[in-house]
DNA sequence: GCTTGACCTAGAGTACACTCTAGATTGTTC
DNA sequence: GAACAATCTAGAGTGTACTCTAGGTCAAGC
């Protein structure tokens, strides 16, 4: 007997509006949502779960149209084991990769306030040394435009 | 003597579209921009620069009104170099916290990758074991509500 | 049985960061 | 000097992901 909660008990656990979890509901993303006699929505443990995991891949940039297809995948069950695979690992990637962009970003933004603590301890601005040669490094990473996230 | 550069060169060096530069510039986040006899803009080098690292801080994040406050402060010369230290600092952290975020997110999608690999070898969903652990000992890390990106 | 609070639906409104359109001007090439 | 590409301004339109409003229903406590 899972123990059943009702949608502000759900916003207070996960931490979303109830606004945005009846949205979310609406967008495909939350399957299996009962109704009580009064058409209130019932929820259970596993749904607070289930949001939680949505929450880490939007938060990792999955967008909602993605979350959708996922969660079709998952309501169809084990037939498309596969596909939930292949999206998954594809969001793997994506996680990696921006990984990757967000730590030489870092980075520069570390050699920047380098730069500039010298030019504060010195009071004269620094000639631009290690400072540029770390940017240039970064310039030659970047093979062409980059999309913001 | 800089050589100079007209929209649409720099627009393909940055990778952005022409409409974007001058949007960002109306934003007030390209400053030092002049124009030529016919009134076109004209660029240097040092503003392709000055764009990737702008690419860079909204790539990871930053909003365009962050930014905005940034490049002021830029303008503003050595006098700002406080305040844009402070201002690059937090940006530092919060680009470290979202790494963090990823790293674990990412832990989360590859124990999620091996069950999936582990039911596809079997043939039969597995009983919720390491995966489970994995999962329930990200959830404790999580103390409230968080912000997509 | 009446108030109060939580819930319901449908749909409008908001914030952000572009992205594109329209109509005009400028510079270059034949 | 005509055609054409690239640029200009002002402002409208777009996509994404919520966020909120309006107007109503339902259940529990007094």
């Amino acid at each position: 007997m899972p123990h059943s909660l009702h949608i502000g008990e759900v916003a207070t656990r996960t931490g979303r509006s109830v606004h945005a979890i009846r949205w979310y509901e609406a967008q495909g993303l939350v399957p299996g949502v009962e109704r009580d006699g009064g058409g209130r929505r019932v929820y259970t443990e596993h749904h607070v779960g289930w949001l939680d995991f949505m929450d880490r891949l939007r938060g990792t940039g999955m967008s909602v149209a993605q979350m959708r297809a996922y969660t079709a995948l998952v309501k169809k069950g084990s037939g498309a084991l596969d596909e939930r695979r292949t999206l998954l690992r594809a969001h793997q990637a994506r996680v990696l990769e921006n990984i990757a962009r967000w730590t030489e970003a870092l980075t520069l933004i570390e050699a920047k306030l380098e730069f500039y603590d010298e030019w504060v301890a010195k009071g004269a601005r620094p000639p631009v040394g290690p400072h540029r040669r770390v940017w240039r490094a970064a310039q030659r990473h970047r093979k062409g435009p980059q999309k913001a996230l």
